[in-house]
DNA sequence: AATATGGATGCGCGGTTTTTTCATGGGAAC
DNA sequence: GTTCCCATGAAAAAACCGCGCATCCATATT
């Protein structure tokens, strides 16, 4: 089990890790909401334990931000008893909420309560979601996450990323996307594709001079590499 | 347990806030109507006590617009004996009248006397409402509220909005929607649903030239985003 | 029964966004 | 070094959506 913890106190995450690893969890961690989103997209925790107030994109952000591709359990961390108040007036999506300072045999507990339910517990509206690296799809929205942060894709761009992520691995030729995606439609020019996978890159690739996932394969075609 | 507290007076609302607290409750407060009638919509308190005498909208216009919309057990607080005799007489749907100056031990008990009587009413007749934002489907009526403001919808803007806000975050095409909501009616034109999203739009959104809900995915369809 | 009213639907124009096309230069393969 | 092939920028072409307005239709009113 896998569990994030995201607070900027260094010396307070550097507690939690010891006890949580004394517990036998795997632990990493991360120092402010940004770098939290990117973990949970590019680890996969099983759980997060987040803090309210961070630098950069502070707890409650991140956790909706969160929400919007992932379905981790996440308990809330905030100093005071007001802002807890205000907490839970909006739905920012946690699964539970403890206020600072905190005794970290009832942190331990409500962790062990979040795993236990998460794996019994049918999940609530199942997602439908696609994810490699730090490349997330939205199929229900029809957009893209790339490192938790959401990106607008057209229907064609979505389309082809789609399939292409669908059959990882697998070079395709421009004809044959061309046959299988544009399908019916006016058979366009060979060239239309390679003007998608450059946006696909543009909009989703680290750096799109040297894309990572979205390769091409020398006279043959294209593919996605998970 | 959440209670919101409404007065112009903060000395008052302080006195309350740090009794009700100490009884383990959570506290949110307002000081006039307009402020609480929005706190009552985003927030959803789990009782509300509210003072006749208040600026912008005073305290029993503000429980008669509340109760449009929501059975949150309320409680008023008048001045003078007077007033209460006035109060008593017309039906604002106040749950219970308590005069200043009152002890804040009887309020607590009231207070919990209605907690106690929601907990079990609740249960019975759960009031069927659907929010996001400042938009609320009555699905009882069959209407809308905007910020608290009551709107009237037709049968087919109804049918529309429920659908996408139930499923919100997921877009559907023309097609599907006209699948689902126009169901085995006569097969209507594509753009039948083009028009009653923009009727929903200028009812609902703050601005409909930039809607905030209301959404539409560039070459797919319309989604409802929370 | 005739008329009025309000909701649902159909159509087309104009502006916007997406998709496709095209030209050019730089890399990769041999 | 030569020959392909691909990446990139720009711009044309096509697709699409929002909106006003006309029409159809059901129900209520007189």
């Amino acid at each position: 089990m896998k569990i994030l913890v995201v607070d900027d106190e260094a010396l307070l995450v550097k507690g939690i890790r010891f006890n949580l690893q004394n517990e036998g969890y795997k632990v990493i961690t991360a120092s402010d909401g940004l770098e939290a989103l990117q973990l949970v997209q590019t680890q996969n925790p099983d759980l997060v334990v987040l803090d309210v107030m961070m630098p950069n994109m502070d707890g409650m952000t991140a956790c909706s931000k969160i929400r919007e591709f992932s379905d981790v359990p996440i308990i809330l961390l905030t100093a005071k008893t007001e802002d807890m108040d205000k907490l839970m007036g909006f739905d920012h999506g946690a699964d539970d909420y403890l206020t600072k300072p905190f005794n970290i045999l009832e942190l331990k507990a409500r962790i062990r309560a979040l795993l236990r339910r998460a794996g019994t517990a049918e999940r609530r509206t199942p997602s439908h979601h696609l994810t490699t690296g730090s490349i997330t799809l939205d199929l229900d929205g029809r957009n893209a996450y790339k490192s938790g942060v959401m990106v607008e894709l057209t229907a064609k761009e979505f389309d082809v990323i789609e399939f292409l992520m669908r059959n990882p691995n697998r070079v395709y030729s421009r004809e044959a996307l061309l046959d299988t995606i544009w399908a019916y439609e006016y058979r366009s020019d060979i060239r239309t594709v390679d003007v998608h996978i450059r946006r696909l890159r543009e909009k989703l690739e680290e750096n799109p001079a040297e894309p990572k996932h979205i390769l091409t394969k020398w006279g043959v075609g294209y593919y996605f590499k998970k």
